[in-house]
DNA sequence: TTATCTAATAGGAATAATTACTAATTAATA
DNA sequence: TATTAATTAGTAATTATTCCTATTAGATAA
């Protein structure tokens, strides 16, 4: 994803109204890494703004989904969001976690060759690896 | 996967008890390439066995994705379910719930290169691609 | 700057997939 | 055939997400 103002911008740009509420999500998104669910966005995001509420976090980001300014990754059963939205692979630790992204070219190179084979026509790619990290799998019982 | 009899046959041995239940909907993942989702295996099951709930299909799909003999799948919120366990890609019609399955070579080597970049210890992956398949694709709006 | 308009928000209720619980049943065994 | 513990059916509980609505507050133009 970009800088915060260019996404801020952009929003404006398509009618949508700037809110502190938002400016806080996109900015968090933007700085970190962890991935976070639905809750952890919330959490972080009421040390500033208390009154925010979840269906606000949610509502957000159905918008930056839609606008592609974040990406959204299934994991057991909960959405974990990113602002990694360029097609790349998500490791997945199974015992803390934690989310680490790789990118890999051939990725591009797999989703051509299977939309020629099948036929489809393709919008977006998910691909997940599950394991345990490097500090997990040391510790692993 | 392989056949009824032995997936039959390795449970058994495992110590669990094989219940008509159990065959059922083995055997109907095992024929089935619809990808069902939890309920629609329990309605598909249900005329067969009018009593089985929907709890049991769930319980025993628990136990064969532990034994590596089905393969589970997040759309949408959703969990899918495929006999289908050595590494794919889903193709996932986003007009019509369809999932189509695409064999790549590359998969393996992906793999690996994530492996060894982010010293993860993988166990397993998920590759998905989302779209319109070829029907579905034609009569876009 | 202020008034107007309507998108966005807060807060809580509703939904839906999955899991947990428990009394009754039944597959395996000896 | 009797015994025993795993499995099941049925239902309640849980949890992430969506829905609903009165209130609030960005954006715009006077």
């Amino acid at each position: 994803m970009q800088q915060l103002e260019q996404v801020v911008t952009s929003l404006r740009n398509e009618g949508f109204r700037i809110t502190p509420q938002r400016i806080a999500i996109v900015d968090y998104l933007l700085k970190t890494k962890e991935h976070p669910n639905a809750e952890r966005i919330h959490k972080t995001i009421k040390r500033k703004y208390p009154m925010v509420s979840l269906s606000t976090i949610y509502k957000t980001l159905d918008l930056l989904k839609e606008r592609k300014l974040v990406n959204e990754i299934d994991v057991g059963g909960e959405a974990r969001f990113d602002a990694h939205t360029d097609e790349h692979i998500n490791l997945v630790c199974m015992k803390c976690g934690k989310i680490d992204d790789v990118d890999d070219d051939m990725l591009k190179e797999i989703r051509n060759k299977a939309a020629k084979k099948s036929k489809y026509f393709i919008l977006k790619g998910s691909f997940e690896l599950f394991g345990y990290c490097e500090i997990c799998k040391s510790k692993r019982n």
